[in-house]
DNA sequence: TCGGACAAGGGGAAATACCCCCTTTTTTGT
DNA sequence: ACAAAAAAGGGGGTATTTCCCCTTGTCCGA
C-alpha cells in the first residue's frame, strides 16, 4: 500500500511559527503529509508510547529545545525506536552537536537555511536510501574520525566545581560549598588545567562557556 | 484601491526553510500576499534603494542574520525609511535586543515560538492600528524605563582592556601588551571593578561574554 | 584655575597557582 | 579472588598574581 499512498512525516519544534509553516511547504511538495507536529521532545515520546504502531516515515527533529531537546530525545529514540528515521535540523553547525545526534541514530542533519530544494531532496533521500548527508557534515565528519579521539571526560564532581568556578567565589568559598576541603578543590583544579591545557582560571571559564558548561 | 487589494509583505529571513515555510503560512490566511523575501539585511535594503517606490504595508524581520543583521537593519530603516512597518522576528528573549529593536521603530517584537494565531493577530494589529506588543515585551518595556537608566559607557582603553582580561594573560602580560604601566592597569581594573558592580577577574570575564564584549 | 581624565607608582593582604607528599577507597585486570 | 592501579580526599609550603587603598604628576577643557 506504500506505494500508492503518502509517506507520513511528524515534525517536533517548539517554534510554532516555524512547525506549521514547514507544514505547510512539506505539503506542497505533494508527495509527504505531516501527520503529528510536537513542540517539544516530551510530548512527542509520549505520543509515541501511546502509540507504538502508528505508521511512521520521517520524523523532523530540531535540536534546541525547551523541556526535552533534540539529543536527549535522539538518545531515547535510539534507545527505544531505532526503526523510526530522523533528519535532525538545527541553526546552529556546532560540531559537537552534529556529531553527537548523527552517532546517535540520525540519519540527515539540515540547517534552518538550507533551501527548500535540498530540503526536500533530503526528505526524500532519506524515506528511500536510509540517509542524506551535506558536505558540512561529511566534512565534519571526517575531521572528527581522523583527529578528535582523545576525548576529554569529565567527571560529576569536576563539572560541579568548574559551574563554581565561573563564579566570583573564591576556591575556599567554593571548597565550603561543595563540602571538601580547600585543598581538595585545589587537586580538582590542578586536574582539570592539566585536562584541559589552561593555565588560569580565566582559561577554566572560558572553556567552560566554550563547551556550554555554564551559560551566560 | 487597498481596500480591496490584499496587503503586501516582505520577509527578511536567512533561514531559508522558515521564510519560505511562513510565506505559505501567511498566504494561507488569505489577506496577504508575500511580494519579496530576503536572506539578510543588505539584499533587503539594496532592493529598498533600487525600488524606493514599491508598495509594502508590512515588513517582517528576522534578528539574527549573517551579514547585516536586524538590529543595523532596523537602524537603517529607522534612517531612511521610517514609513515602513516592521515586526522583528526572533528566538531570543534578550531584554537588550528587544528593547533596541524597538526604540529603533519596530512596531512589533515576536519569538518564533509564537503561535500562528497571535501571528496572524500580530499582523493584522500592525498593519491596521500600527503596533502589537506581547504582554513578554510591554512588560520589559515597563521594567526598563523605572529601572535601568544609568548606562554604562566604556571607553576604547576599557574595552581593549577587557578583552585582554578574558585570555590568560596576567595582568602584567597585559600591561606591556597594551604598552602602559602594570599600575595603569590595575587602575582601569580597579575603576572597572567597582563601574560594573563586580570583584573579580572572573566576574569582568562574564560580564564581557554577556555584553558580547567578547565572543567564544 | 578648577576639576577631571589619564598615567604611574608604593605597600600590603588575600587569593591563586604550583610544588611534593600522604591515606583510603574503588576499580580493574587476569 | 587478589593484587595492581586508579581515583578521591586531604596536608605543607612557596611563588606569583590579584585585589585594594592611597599618592603624585600632567594635560586639557570649561
Amino acid at each position: 500500500m506504500k506505494t500508492n499512498s503518502k509517506s507520513k512525516i511528524i515534525i517536533v519544534d517548539d517554534h510554532l511559527l516555524f512547525s506549521q509553516s514547514l507544514e505547510l511547504l512539506i505539503k506542497s511538495f505533494g508527495d509527504y503529509e505531516v501527520i503529528e507536529r510536537f513542540e517539544n521532545g516530551k510530548v512527542f515520546i509520549d505520543y509515541l508510547e501511546e502509540n507504538p504502531l502508528s505508521e511512521i516515515d520521517l520524523i523532523l527533529l530540531d535540536v534546541n529545545m525547551p523541556v526535552l531537546d533534540g539529543l536527549s530525545t535522539m538518545k531515547w529514540l535510539k534507545e527505544n525506536r531505532p526503526d523510526l528515521k530522523v533528519i535532525a535540523l538545527s541553526v546552529n553547525d556546532d560540531d559537537e552537536i552534529i556529531i553527537k545526534m548523527i552517532t546517535n541514530g540520525a540519519k540527515g542533519y539540515l540547517l534552518k537555511d538550507t533551501s527548500p530544494e535540498i530540503f526536500r531532496e533530503a526528505i526524500h533521500c532519506v524515506i528511500e536510501k536510509g540517509f542524506y548527508f551535506t558536505e558540512l557534515v561529511s566534512g565534519m565528519l571526517i575531521n572528527k574520525v581522523n583527529s578528535d579521539n582523545r576525548k576529554i571526560s569529565l567527571k560529576e564532581k569536576e563539572i560541579v566545581f568548574i559551574k563554581h568556578a565561573c563564579t566570583e567565589m573564591t576556591y575556599k568559598e567554593i571548597a565550603s560549598e561543595m563540602c571538601l576541603s580547600p585543598k581538595t578543590i585545589d587537586g580538582y583544579r590542578e586536574s582539570l588545567f592539566d585536562k584541559l591545557e589552561i593555565k588560569t582560571r580565566i582559561g577554566l571559564v572560558l572553556y567552560a562557556i566554550k563547551h556550554k558548561i555554564v551559560f551566560v
